[in-house]
DNA sequence: ATGGTGGGCAACCCA
């Protein structure tokens, strides 16, 4: 089975990419980020009449997170437990894979603006609620995947310019050791289980011509638990979708999980 | 060069 993450940058305006990527990659599960809708406006019975079971949790303007899947979702759940937000950046659910049930969260995390600035600190404890909670959530179901835009670039080799961008935002070391910390908790960064191309990002900056100079980071990334490992068989970047007309700022990362 | 582009929607917004 094929599951992927992507950050359209409102699904009003990407629907299309959507629906067309999806005809060229029947993915399984597609965890979608940065919807920019309220749910009454989600595109349900369009994502039904290409084969996908949905459920989305947004909120005007900014945030929202969606769960597409050929197979039915079971016990969704929004938002972080026990952590209130005022923001809808986080949904959850189980799915059945022919290796067995396959909980999956899909976040859009704080992008935290600059260190110092208040978005930071919220970054911050926005991260440190997700740790505590996944740490359950993962006792609860081992076979887990955390996956959706990060805004951590969790190494040097992540960013296109790891020396003139220190210390500035998805590049901190509070950002990168919140990163190791969800590693701590038995989650394995599936890009990094293979041999990849250097200068792979999943995202560059509308301005300055940052996709043709390949002036990009990657921040979304798709964390397997430790019982999902050996299943992993690939896990790539799709960079073909940021090539088209009024592309979103984010390509899509997709990994194949095989029995 | 402290810029620039894009989405949503009228916010000195948010990425």
């Amino acid at each position: 089975m094929k599951i992927a993450t992507w950050n359209v940058n409102s699904l009003t305006a990407r629907l299309q990419h959507v629906l067309d990527w999806l005809i060229a990659n029947p993915v399984d599960l597609l965890c979608l980020q940065e919807l920019k809708m309220t749910d009454d406006k989600f595109p349900l019975e369009v994502l039904k009449s290409a084969g996908y079971e949905a459920a989305s949790f947004g909120q005007k303007t900014y945030n929202g997170v969606a769960l597409l899947s050929l197979s039915p979702l079971r016990e969704i759940q929004r938002n972080i437990g026990g952590f209130e937000d005022e923001h809808s950046r986080v949904i959850s659910a189980t799915v059945d894979t022919p290796t067995g049930p396959l909980r999956v969260v899909n976040g859009y995390f704080v992008n935290g603006q600059a260190p110092g600035s208040d978005k930071f600190a919220y970054k911050m404890r926005w991260l440190d609620a997700l740790r505590d909670w996944l740490r359950a959530e993962m006792a609860a179901h081992p076979r887990l995947v955390l996956l959706g835009d990060f805004n951590i670039t969790p190494e040097d080799r992540d960013s296109y310019d790891p020396v003139g961008l220190k210390e500035t935002i998805h590049h901190t070391t509070e950002e990168r050791q919140h990163f190791q910390a969800l590693l701590q908790l038995g989650l394995v960064d599936g890009f990094r289980l293979f041999e990849q191309p250097e200068k792979s990002f999943s995202w560059w900056d509308y301005r300055m011509l940052g996709y043709q100079k390949n002036r990009g980071l990657r921040i979304d990334h798709i964390l397997v638990s430790e019982p999902l490992v050996p299943e992993v068989r690939s896990c790539t970047i799709d960079r073909v979708p940021r090539k088209w007309e009024k592309p979103s700022d984010h390509a899509p990362v997709v990994m194949e999980l095989g029995g």
